[in-house]
RNA sequence: GGAAGAGUGGCAGAGUGGUUGAAUGCGGCGGUCUCGAAAACCGUUAUCCCGAAUUUCGGGAUCGGGGGUUCGAAUCCCUCCUCUUCCGCCA
């Protein structure tokens, strides 16, 4: 959530910013209404400072016998006029944040300014040894090799749920726990996050606190007979975990990794993406989550980028990293690189992560703060997330890439010891 | 799911209609004492909002959330949430 105070000072450079980002501008809406706010405020105030003071005096009058009726009616004129203020207030409070909730996050000004997903850039690219994008044979897709080995049953995942409910079957259920036992164990050993096991149903509260509601509400399933919604990334459970705290300065950063599956309704999604893992109602996905400083927040999306990166290196896959243009960010994102891996039987890139820094948009939202050392007052965290890494699409570019000519997979190196085989087929 | 009880400041814990933002204790911070430390003593110790003013001042709100009664609510009423204990059920 923005900041109304922000708004009010940088009116101009907020207007830019939600044009950058395709967002209806506010702008002039918000200070209207604060405007309107704040004159209720003094009013309001003005009146209930009143009757602080009238009623100190009431037990004096009391005590010296004077009579208070006419105090009295004249106080609960006084209390109507308040309520009614006060009501008003509350209405135009109302108004405002719901504006404010529907208003995006702005772009940080390293982000390329884009219309979509078209201008993002290109930051690097990674290839192992001896790669090629040209095959030496005819490769077959991951749904193909999923069937003829039997390790993914989409028909039978269709039966039992719906599409896009996955089944894995005998090495291929090995292989994606493999796949999450390895990234979990790398982020703890290697890049010092600790490890977050979250509750996948989560109220409207935590849906609130990171951003998915109300804009993104469509998508996310929802219990009603509970008020749960089954969560579509562990970003929402983790990064609330926090909501309401005030963190001390000297702790952050600090780190998280969790595993959880994810649920998303992707709808008004259907199309020729939908075939296989390329778009699923449930997946598998480790995230890291970082409550951080804001004056090294930037640094540490970057770190975050690096500490994905080092699960694809150790694994062989080749991928590239997206600059996300200004258009294309999230609802939530100040910046957000995707880390996309190659799928040689689409002949194209997937998103298996995305990292992006927040700065204090979710953690305005969720109440997150931390307490400064200097002069003990109160701000707002940064907030990161990143998926490291999102199994499905992951699932997709390994098949693809360690398939060998006779249509069987090679389990790469650094997974043989979380499979306890080597070879699929 | 049923019954009973409870939710107050960083923590513990008073307060049942009128200077209560809130006693007291612990903790934290500052100081006196000391070569230094401990002890002791003194002081200080929430957050948010509004308004003025170049270190600050004034006002308002907040005692689980929301609503109500009242001139006035931490205190009374309603409702929701959470926790504890007992019963039932259960991986």
């Amino acid at each position: 959530m923005l900041d109304v105070k922000f708004i009010k000072e940088n009116p101009d450079l907020v207007k830019q910013g939600l044009l950058n980002k395709n967002a209806a501008n506010v702008v002039d809406e918000v200070l209207k209404l604060d405007e309107e706010r704040r004159a209720l405020i003094l009013k309001s105030d003005e009146l209930k400072a009143k009757r602080n003071q009238v009623s100190s005096d009431i037990p004096k009058m009391k005590k010296a016998g004077q009579d208070t009726t006419v105090v009295f009616a004249e106080m609960k004129r006084v209390g109507d006029e308040i309520a009614l203020l006060d009501n008003n207030l509350r209405k135009i409070e109302e108004e405002l944040e719901e504006m404010l909730r529907n208003t995006p996050n702005l772009a940080h000004s390293t982000v390329p300014v884009g219309k979509s997903a078209d201008e993002n850039v290109e930051v690097r690219q990674w290839l192992p040894d001896g790669f090629s994008f040209k095959n030496d044979f005819e490769v077959l897709d991951h749904i193909e090799l999923g069937k003829k080995l039997q390790i993914l049953d989409f028909e039978r995942g269709t039966k039992i749920s719906g599409s896009g409910f996955p089944l894995y079957t005998g090495k291929g259920a090995t292989l994606e726990r493999a796949l999450i036992n390895f990234m979990l164990d790398f982020h703890l050993n290697h890049h010092g996050y600790s490890e977050i096991l979250p509750p996948v149903l989560v109220n409207k509260e935590s849906m609130k606190g990171t951003g998915q509601i109300p804009k993104m509400e469509e998508d996310m399933y929802l219990i009603e007979k509970d008020g749960l919604y089954p969560i579509p990334t562990s970003e929402v459970p983790i990064t609330n975990i926090h909501r309401d705290e005030v963190l001390l300065e000297k702790e952050l950063p600090i780190k998280y990794v969790g595993y959880s599956p994810c649920f998303r309704r992707e709808a008004g999604s259907y199309g020729k993406e939908s075939k296989g893992f390329l778009r699923v109602h449930q997946f598998n996905k480790v995230e890291m989550v970082k409550f951080s400083h804001p004056k090294n927040s930037y640094d540490e999306l970057e770190s975050m980028v690096v500490d994905a990166e080092d699960i694809l290196k150790a694994m062989g896959i080749p991928y590239r990293i997206i600059l996300l243009c200004t258009g294309d960010l999230s609802f939530s994102a100040a910046k957000c690189y995707d880390i996309e891996t190659w799928s040689p039987a689409e002949n194209k890139w997937l998103e298996a992560s995305s990292c992006s820094n927040f700065e204090n948009f979710q953690a305005r939202r969720a109440n997150i703060r931390y307490r400064r050392e200097d002069d003990k007052k109160l701000d707002f965290v940064h907030t990161l997330n990143g998926s490291g890494l999102a199994t499905s699409r992951l699932m997709v570019s390994l098949l693809e890439n360690y398939q060998t000519p006779e249509g069987k997979i090679v389990v790469p190196k650094v997974l043989q010891k979380y499979t306890g085989f080597e070879i699929i087929g």
